[in-house]
DNA sequence: TAAGGTACTTACATGGAAGTTAGTGCCTCG
DNA sequence: CGAGGCACTAACTTCCATGTAAGTACCTTA
């Protein structure tokens, strides 16, 4: 599907909500979306989305995440209902990760939307298009 | 639709290409991830799908920029293009702001993500679900 | 004994995103 | 004449997300 030189109509209607002021200042929502557009939130919401994985999964995975920011954005993620922490009590610690209902259906809109990053980003950063 | 208490399989099946290592630390795709998922990107690649508007328009409609985001924002975007600028030699000045053909194919992607975003943000931030 | 793995936590440092303030040139309106 | 809108740019500051390094507690293997 092409866009014309002048397009003025907008691709997909947005919900009324929208219509003026995206979202106000200060809304739940900006929040929301810092969490999960944040720069490791959508690599572990994307590791997860291929099922349960322990820690050390994760590390490798999230390529370059310290442990730090995995433990933090773990939490966050958990915090958020998306992600769901499942510790063993079992020698050596075993704790899995996984996706809630929430998280699946937020992978689910992340995963379409790095493809389009994957797919894209040589011509962006080449400043071809 | 619900998942179960042990969702070991995926809802939504990855290209191959993220099978393991998500994608690889220092790759292109992180910088342009990273440019639409930033704070005002978002925002005004949002507003944008709306159709074009000028600079005193998104400054109204994403809430709580500051005219140095804001004209930092639509740089980065431009360049990136997904944003077309389109400046009319009249006076008083008027510059029309547009997405591109790649912005739209962004923004579609996108729109239901803060869709979702804005529908569960008051359940994410009081911990309900 | 020592090295290594698992799953973390804590303290400190830094860089870049974001905010603040001010200034520009040109025009219109009262 | 002065105030104010438009579309910016520039300089300076602040703050927080992220990075770095190290420590913890327990167990396994050599």
């Amino acid at each position: 599907m092409e866009v014309s030189a002048s397009p003025a109509a907008p691709a997909t209607a947005l919900p009324a909500t929208f219509a003026d002021g995206v979202f106000p200042a200060g809304c739940p929502s900006r929040t929301v979306l810092d969490h999960v557009t944040s720069k490791w939130g959508v690599l572990i919401l994307l590791a997860l989305s291929e099922g349960e994985q322990r820690w050390s999964d994760l590390r490798r995975r999230a390529e370059g995440i310290s442990e730090k920011m995995l433990a933090q954005t773990l939490k966050t993620l958990e915090r958020d209902g998306l992600v769901r922490r499942d510790a063993q009590p079992v020698i050596p610690p075993r704790v899995d990760y996984s996706l809630t209902a929430r998280g699946y259906e937020l992978s689910a809109l992340l995963v379409p939307l790095v493809a389009w990053a994957y797919d894209n980003a040589d011509d962006i950063i080449n400043g071809k298009g």
